[in-house]
DNA sequence: GGGTCAATTCTTGTATCCAAGTTTGTATCC
DNA sequence: GGATACAAACTTGGATACAAGAATTGACCC
């Protein structure tokens, strides 16, 4: 896991620490949902004064992870419908974007490396490998994207997939779903190969929906970590 | 203009006014590219301490209208040929997939109401009133991101132009270029009222090249306000 | 026992001070 | 005159102190 935070930044300082080690508690929903987090806690905790806490609050709130309001607790942020509708949205256009060129630009190596990566997937799932698969589904997506020639797509589905992944890991059966995520990677690549874009881009777009159905699940079951959005 | 800044916010604040004020600065090109600014300078013209400063600072940081560097004096960003490649293809798979959307969801109420824009926009070119043609301009994307029920697209659309746009500012002969992106719109509303998602979408794509020829123009002929990105 | 009100405690917002590093200006030497 | 070195001023980063508002808890009254 290399820097997933701060793309452009030559010097790590504590408050990348602070921001890395809080997105990682609740993109691993260590910290639920509504949890609250108060500045002179983590201060202590990383012996350092509120000043540096306050920095990597305010980027963590950029990143819509953390709900900080004047004079309130801060708190992890709930799940909102319309967070998740606009995430799969932004996401949705982003990659049939990427998946279109990369369809129009994959060459033969391009295509060995997408093999390459399906093959681990499917070594991930004999060894039932959670932790390895979503590292080679998160490297899959990104193969795609630079072979589109728009390496910053990814910056894009990474942030958005950080808004909404730690709601997955609400979900259950995820071994029930390794086998269809790869063969949807299948799919995927053979239209990618076949220098195919509009069934690369209806290819991702099942992708894609495969995540609806679970959300969906999850949240009539999680209802206590959604908003109440009354509209 | 309304708040154009922080749209999930319920009580404005002083560190809100100062991201405001900067940021109409910036986008306006009154604070041109590389121009230094400093927390101090800012604390002052606003009666306040460096806290609020510093926290507007980051959040102009995070919209990457300014480049902050440890010890290093706070600077206006320049244009950087990747981030207006990068925006470029967010704007494009975004409004892409909005303009589909809006196109299979036109009723004839949105017609008249795109319509109605672009006769405003007609209106506006006749007085060739420039601020109002952007208004209105910025009103009919949005527009059809409310058509298309994905108003969150605008978010999108907003914020990128807003790196992008300032950079237009330097263009000249924006008279020349009203008829011609006034054209663009109604092509694209033809598309949408006709209920034909690739036709609008393809409309887009060429509105959006307008773009390109514009900011390549612009390129070189200010070259200093662009980074030397030695790749 | 339940409800209401007040005080305490906890929260973030702001101001100020100190530290560390960069830049810039100046004086001096060649 | 040009280059170099030193010093002063200016920059942001971090720590600390204080202020204002929200929430919780407790006591008191009904």
């Amino acid at each position: 896991m290399t820097r997933m935070i701060t793309p452009t930044q030559d010097k790590r300082g504590i408050v990348d620490e602070i921001v890395d080690f809080l997105y990682a508690e609740i993109t691993s929903l260590r910290l639920l949902p509504g949890t609250r987090i108060s500045e002179p806690d983590i201060a202590e905790r990383f012996g350092v004064s509120r000043q540096p806490v306050r920095d990597a609050f305010r980027r963590l709130e950029a990143m819509e992870l953390i709900l900080v309001r004047p004079k309130k607790a801060t708190e992890v942020r709930k799940f909102s419908a319309l967070a998740i509708e606009k995430s799969r949205f932004l996401r949705a256009a982003v990659e049939a974007a990427a998946l279109r060129e990369a369809a129009k630009k994959c060459g033969k190596a391009d295509g060995f490396q997408l093999d390459a990566c399906i093959a681990m997937q499917h070594r991930a799932l004999a060894q039932n490998d959670h932790a390895g698969f979503g590292v080679l589904d998160y490297e899959f997506h990104q193969q795609i994207c630079q072979i589109g020639g728009v390496p910053y797509a990814f910056d894009v589905i990474r942030a958005e997939k950080a808004k909404v992944d730690r709601l997955c890991v609400l979900g259950l059966a995820k071994e029930r779903r390794m086998p269809e995520l790869i063969a949807d990677h299948e799919a995927i690549a053979a239209a990618i190969k076949a220098n195919d874009p509009e069934a690369a881009a209806s290819a991702g777009m099942l992708h894609l929906s495969r995540l609806d159905e679970t959300i969906a699940a999850i949240r009539i079951n999680n209802a206590a970590y959604f908003e109440d959005d009354r509209s």
